[in-house]
DNA sequence: TTGTACGCGTTATCAC
DNA sequence: GTGATAACGCGTACAA
C-alpha cells in the first residue's frame, strides 16, 4: 500500500505538506506543490478514505436502506440516489431490510459503524428507536413521519386519480386493491380512492393484501374474481399486483378494458411493455431517489434546510388496460 | 460517541482486556469478562469498524459493481451476493457502472480507499488494467476472462436448448436477436443457437441489438417484423428483448404462439406474469449472485481454493409463448 | 491473567 | 511556507 509518507518521502517533504497541496489547506509554495504533484502522480498515490474517515470521524459513505431491490419499484429509487450522491462524490453502503426491523437495525448499526454521513431508509417503522435515536441525518425515503425529513409521492392524489379515471371511464362495480396496511403509502393511495369513490356513492368491494413483494401476489388475483366474479374495474395498489390481475383476468378469458378495466400504481418499467400495457399512476420514482439524495446532502453540509418535506406530484398514464374516456372525446 | 475507553473505564480494566473480550483473543478471566460485557451492554457500545478496518488493513466490506440496478436481471443477482455475504457478516459497497469503464475504474478506486476485502464485478472489461492490476480477490459475475474466478451460467448450452426447443415446437422461419457484441454471455447464447440451427440445416435471419437496457427495446422490436414479416420464431437475447417482441407482435395482430413462438432468456420475475407469459431459458440468477458471494468468501478466507470457475446450468421453462412439443405428446 | 505502549494513515495545531 | 507531532479508535506485542 502506498501512503501519504510516501509521497512526501519521494517529493522531500514533510507529509503535513503533502497533506496540504491534498486537502488545498494552508499554503503551500508552487514549486513544492508541483514536487508533491509529481510524485503523487509517480507512484500512483489516492488517500486511504478509511484514515481520513477514522481522524474525521465521518466518511464518504451514505447506508440506503430498501424492503427489497428485487421488487421492480426500487432499483429506479437506488439508481436515483446513486446518480445524485455520485455527483457531490459520496458512495453507498447498501441493504435489503426485508421490511423486517430487526435486520434494519443491524444495517443501521453497521452504517454507524462505517462512519456513514447519513442515511437514507423506506422504512416502514419510521417511528422506532432506530430512527430517533440515530445521531446522524436521515431522510425517509418513499415513507414520511411527522416533521421529520422525507421524500414521497403524493399517494392520495394517486388514488383519487385513478377512481375518478375508472369511474369517468364507465367501471360500475369497482374492487380497490388494498396494499399492507402498514405501509403509509399504500394507505394514502386507498384512501384517497375510497374518498372519490364515497364522494360520487359508488359500490365498490375491497380486496386486503399483506405485502408488496413479487411472491404470492397470483393468489389475491385468484381471489378477486373468485370473490367479486362481477368486478368491471380495479384499482391496483401497484403496478405487480395490477399486472396479476391483468394476467388472471385474461386467463379467465375477460376482455381488458371492455369487460374490466385495470389501474396500477407506480408506473414501473415493465408495465407499457404489457399486453395490453398497464394504465397506470405514475409516480416520478427515478426522481424521487434523487430528491432524497438532495435533501440528504443539504442536511449534511448546510446548517438548516427549509423544506425538508417533500411530496412530488403523481399523474394517471393512458394505456391500454383503460377504455377511452368518453367525456373527453 | 462512545469508544472502547470508556468501556474499559466503566468496567475497571484496560482496553487491551475489553479489545481480547471483544475478539475472544487471549486469555480473560470470566469475572473480568462478565464485567466487560455488563460495562459494553450498558452503555451500548459497539465497535468503530473504521478504526479496525486502518489497523487491520481490511475491512468487512465488500465492492459490489453491476452495469444497471435498474435492468430486472440485476436486482436478483444483487439479492443473492448480499444475502450470502451477511451470512458471513460482510456488508455491501455497491455502485452501477453503465459499462462504462471510467465509471467503473472510479468505482474500483473508492473500494480500494476504503479497504473493501474483495470485488464482485459484472463488467464488460474483465481483461482491463482495472482488473489486473488489484491487488484484492475479485469474481466476476455474468461475466468471465481467461482463468480468473468468475460464475456464470451456460450461454452456449442455453442457446442450444433454445433453438432445438422452438424447432421441435415447428418454428421453420427463425429469427435469432444477437445481444450486445461485446459482452461474452449475449455472445454465447447467440453461438449456441446459431450452432443447432445449422446442424438441422433450417434457414434463419438475425438482428442485432447493442444494449440490455430496457430503454429502446422496441425498435429492434419493430425492426424485426418489418424486416422479416414471416417470422414464425424469434429466439431473444434476453426476457425484456422477448417482451418487447411479444408486444409488437400482438400489436400486429399475430396470435402467439400459434403464428409465432417467442424464447427469452433469464426468466426474470416477471416473465410468468406477462400474457401469454414468456417460454425461456432459466437462469439461476440468485444463486449466482450466491455462487459468487460464497467463492470470493472462499478467496477470502483460504489460501487456495481448487475450483474459482463456475458454470450453473440453464434450463428451458415452457410457459406459453411456445407451442406444445408434438414429439413428447 | 492483565496493562502499557505503539502503530495503522490521515489531518490539524502549533512552532519555526 | 514548512515540519514535527498529537490525535482519531482499535488491536497486539511485550512486559508485568
Amino acid at each position: 500500500m502506498v501512503t501519504i509518507k510516501d509521497v512526501a518521502r519521494i517529493a522531500g517533504v514533510s507529509v503535513a505538506t503533502v497533506s496540504r497541496v491534498l486537502n488545498e489547506s494552508g499554503y503551500v509554495n508552487t514549486d513544492t506543490r508541483k514536487k508533491v504533484e509529481a510524485a503523487i502522480k509517480q507512484i500512483n498515490y489516492t488517500p486511504n478514505e478509511v484514515a481520513r474517515s477514522l481522524f474525521k470521524r465521518k466518511s464518504k459513505l451514505i447506508g440506503l436502506l430498501l424492503p427489497d431491490i428485487t421488487n421492480p419499484y426500487f432499483p429506479l429509487l437506488a439508481r436515483g440516489v446513486e446518480d445524485r450522491m455520485q455527483e457531490n462524490g459520496y458512495r453507498l453502503i447498501f441493504g435489503n431490510s426485508d421490511e423486517n426491523e430487526f435486520k434494519e437495525l443491524d444495517y443501521i448499526q453497521t452504517f454507524v459503524q462505517n462512519n456513514v454521513i447519513g442515511v437514507i431508509s423506506s422504512t416502514n417503522f419510521p417511528d422506532s428507536d432506530i430512527y430517533t435515536k440515530l445521531q446522524i441525518p436521515i431522510v425517509f425515503l418513499d415513507r414520511t413521519s411527522n416533521e421529520r425529513p422525507s421524500v414521497y409521492a403524493d399517494g392520495r392524489e394517486g388514488g383519487r386519480i385513478a377512481a375518478k379515471e375508472i369511474i369517468a371511464r364507465g367501471s360500475k362495480r369497482i374492487t380497490i386493491i388494498q396494499g399492507p396496511a402498514h405501509i403509509k403509502p399504500a394507505q394514502d393511495r386507498f384512501q384517497g380512492a375510497v374518498e372519490v369513490l364515497e364522494e360520487m356513492n359508488m359500490t365498490y368491494n375491497v380486496i386486503q393484501t399483506s405485502s408488496f413483494s413479487y411472491t404470492g401476489v397470483e393468489p389475491w388475483a385468484k381471489e378477486l374474481f373468485e370473490k367479486y366474479i362481477n368486478t368491471d374495474g380495479v384499482i391496483a395498489s401497484n403496478d405487480i399486483v395490477a399486472t396479476a390481475v391483468l394476467h388472471e383476468a385474461l386467463r379467465l378469458g375477460k376482455s381488458v378494458p371492455q369487460d374490466v378495466q385495470i389501474i396500477g400504481f407506480d408506473d414501473i418499467p415493465l408495465s407499457s411493455l404489457l399486453s395490453p400495457s398497464l394504465s397506470t399512476i405514475h409516480q416520478p420514482t427515478y426522481d424521487m431517489g434523487r430528491e432524497a439524495a438532495s435533501l440528504l446532502i443539504k442536511l449534511i453540509e448546510q446548517d438548516k434546510v427549509e423544506d425538508s418535506i417533500i411530496q412530488l406530484p403523481v399523474r394517471f398514464v393512458e394505456r391500454e388496460t383503460t377504455r377511452r374516456n368518453q367525456e373527453k372525446g
